[in-house]
DNA sequence: GAGTTCGCTCAACCTCTGTTGAGTGAAGAG
DNA sequence: CTCTTCACTCAACAGAGGTTGAGCGAACTC
């Protein structure tokens, strides 16, 4: 046992790997990326990474995993604030966010991760429209994400990030709050 | 002149080029989308669409400019939320929003588009945080595009268009308001 | 009617990329 | 020390897709 037996460095090199298809597939997309541009990042044989994933598709499937994060209840809009706030993204959720629009299953699950924050979301609400102020609050949260993550506008550069907190904050509040959104 | 001239043929071929095209990249993104496969679509060959085009990019290029709606004042936002009453989106904008966060140039574009759309708004807004509240208000419409018409989240099925419609316009107003969004 | 001009098709090229099968050399078992 | 195992590399295949150049036939010119 010196150290690393067999096992252990091969499970690193697939950790290795892992990690390098994030960083790939959150830059070029599932698409643009390209199994031996994952393999050079990662610093091994292209065949190699067939050997640990089978396909560039599992690849992608295994990379693009969000942490579970649960059903904590339903308070969780501030934890997407939090998100919004971060100067940047996690790479397995940068990978998933930029393949949602052109690849199957990155739509799929991109669409149930988002159909499940409007349900908690909506049954943590008050009213008879509380399900569409879900909709618009997680709707809301995906434009941000996408306006100072992907697009880059140039508003963003304007606004201090505490004053983007407290605005996305009180409207999400307003949306949260008892009047109805008419 | 026996109702179509040589050259007019050539530009109706060329049009019915653009249109595949557009539906192609719409649907298929401009990774996705092959010139073989537009050229299917279009009943032609697929050399031919690149004599008419050049090549895949510029062909892009053409395919996904959208109608310059101007700035017409500074009042579009309603003109937007159409947008998202519509059940479905003009092919160029689909292929454009469709290969946004995997095509530099798609992004570039969507970014000088929605950049003017927040100056307008923000021109057409009182308060100190103007911009910010028409920062929120764009974003907001550009996710309830993606979430509807892209990722099509379920609970678009529960709420109806007018609903939908009305929450979006109260929405808007509430930022449009004289209330800051704190 | 003869010659020329294109709009369009055919066939091929070439690069990129996912994927595979045969090794190779070092780590572990006896 | 010997044999086996296995993480890893090398070289190659196969298919897809953008792009190109030659050619054909109909439309236009004179």
């Amino acid at each position: 046992m010196a150290g690393t037996s067999r096992d252990a460095k091969r499970a690193l090199t697939a950790q290795r790997i892992l990690e390098a298809a994030r960083q790939e597939f959150a830059a070029q997309g599932f698409e643009g990326a390209t199994i031996r541009g994952i393999a050079r990042v990662a610093g091994v044989d292209p065949s190699l990474v067939m050997q640990h994933y089978g396909s560039k598709a599992a690849l992608f499937h295994s990379a693009v995993q969000l942490p579970v994060d649960d059903d904590k209840v339903a308070s969780e809009h501030l934890l997407e604030v939090l998100t919004v706030r971060l100067g940047e993204l996690p790479p397995e959720t940068r990978a998933l966010v930029r393949s949602m629009l052109t690849v199957p299953e990155a739509t799929e699950s991109m669409r149930a991760y988002l159909d499940e924050r409007v349900d908690n979301l909506t049954r943590s609400l008050d009213g008879d429209d509380a399900q569409l102020r879900a909709l618009l609050t997680v709707s809301g949260i995906l434009g941000l994400t996408i306006t100072q993550h992907f697009l880059k506008l140039n508003a963003f550069d304007g606004v201090s990030q505490e004053a983007l907190l407290r605005a996305a904050r009180g409207w999400i509040a307003s949306l949260a709050g008892d009047e109805p959104v008419t």
